[in-house]
DNA sequence: CCGGTACTGTGCAATATTGAACAGTCAGGA
DNA sequence: TCCTGACTGTTCAATATTGCACAGTACCGG
């Protein structure tokens, strides 16, 4: 019974996606947002260009409808830490929801990305107005939560090489089945550095490490294979 | 413009209580949730006691009255990490709403606790129906993401040293005003290690450490002066 | 072709952290 | 009163991690 509990959890946040029950999130946000009216732009936004930076007022909520966005945040001295990458369908920007005034942290497109930023008080009429709207909206932000509280047990739990296996693997996620999965080009060590919370060179070790052993393959483009799965369940 | 920016992260999770623009989480849940009904039920713990443990179906959402609850994973290895300390006014249990099967983690009362058991198809219910209860709970949510996500950029950035500094000064903010703030006697050195993802010997050194420092005083009691916020400020 | 801008690949000494052990305290229950 | 359980106080050697530094590569724009 216990090691039934532990394989769950150990296995956490590499569970297949499964059906919310407040409505899928995979559900396009879009025909809500993007009829014409007040409060709603289109942003369009090359790779590395900064969509909102750490202080700025913060009072858009911002919808992916392209690309790939990257949450960070940078430290008294210049390190910087990656909260998370977000993909189309994903929102962000939602804490000025909560009266928070000021962003916490930079958003920048990693790949050339197309957003709708929808201004707080049109993202509150249309939570109230629209209960469908609402009700994904509600699922969203409880599934962003169990990835975030995931991350933190990652961090408190594992050392840094299960953590790159992990991040690796939940990003291959995003990649076409099959047996060896593509990752979307753009993390580079520094950044999964940053995700995990370690130096590029930890980072680079282990990346290495994983080559030598068959679990990845890499050349500017990672190649993930399930076999890395044995990083992060073992002992 | 830098250091403003700076000043503002670095004491991140440590501002004071802000309005929330979807209502104050201060409302009272209760008046929603505890007029006699099906799908509802008060449950009452003694300290220490289990609400629900890790791999228990998931299928209600909990709702604080009184007391202290302690939100934990365990390990394959045994090892325990804590990820919230909740309290009064807070809701737990939540991710039952978005489909999740079964408790990823364990619910422990650390003071006698009282709470609402509302069962998840009631839950759905009263969001339908209760606009002003939406809201709130869409406020709550979000800013019980805003902390976790603190705690996350937390663990990526600091030494053990601040993080403990971190969670003791965000623990003190619970109790009275004053110059020296009484914290919940019931944190064991234990609970703080595995709040902050290290060894209780680590915990143990700083505390004292802090103690020579003059920044905290216990016995039994853990009382925190405000000079602490020193250790979490220092680059 | 050149310089600049990312990156990756390494190595290494200085530190920080773990894990485990053992003694001591304190409170409550039998 | 004695026991037990839940804590704190303190070591210490084995490891893991950090923070550099420097070389090498690949791509881009002028």
């Amino acid at each position: 019974m216990v090691s039934t509990q532990v394989r769950r959890v150990s296995a956490q946040g590499l569970r297949s996606p499964k059906k919310a029950h407040l409505g899928s999130t995979a559900f396009n946000a879009k025909l809500f947002l993007d009829s014409t009216g007040l409060g709603r732009t289109v942003g369009r936004y090359a790779a590395r260009e900064t969509i909102f930076a750490q202080g700025d007022p913060a009072k858009s909520v911002i919808y992916i409808q392209e690309g790939g966005v990257k949450l960070s945040v940078v430290n008294e001295v210049g390190k910087e830490a990656v909260v998370a990458i977000l993909r189309p369908g994903d929102f962000f920007g939602e804490a000025c929801l909560a009266g928070q005034p000021v962003c916490m942290g930079t958003a920048t497109a990693i790949t050339p990305t197309t957003v709708l930023v929808i201004e707080k008080s049109e993202m509150i009429r249309v939570l109230h107005g629209e209960h469908e709207f609402s009700d994904r909206f509600i699922a969203y932000m409880l599934e962003r939560n169990i990835r975030v509280e995931e991350d933190l047990v990652d961090q408190l739990f594992n050392s840094s090489e299960k953590r790159l296996a992990r991040t690796l693997l939940l990003l291959a996620r995003y990649g076409l089945p099959g047996h060896t999965q593509k990752i979307l080009p753009n993390v580079s060590q520094e950044t999964l550095a940053e995700m995990i919370g370690t130096t590029r060179s930890r980072v680079n070790f282990f990346m290495n490490k994983f080559r030598k052993l068959g679990f990845i393959d890499y050349d500017g483009q990672i190649r993930v294979n399930d076999s890395l799965l044995s990083v992060v369940l073992h002992d």
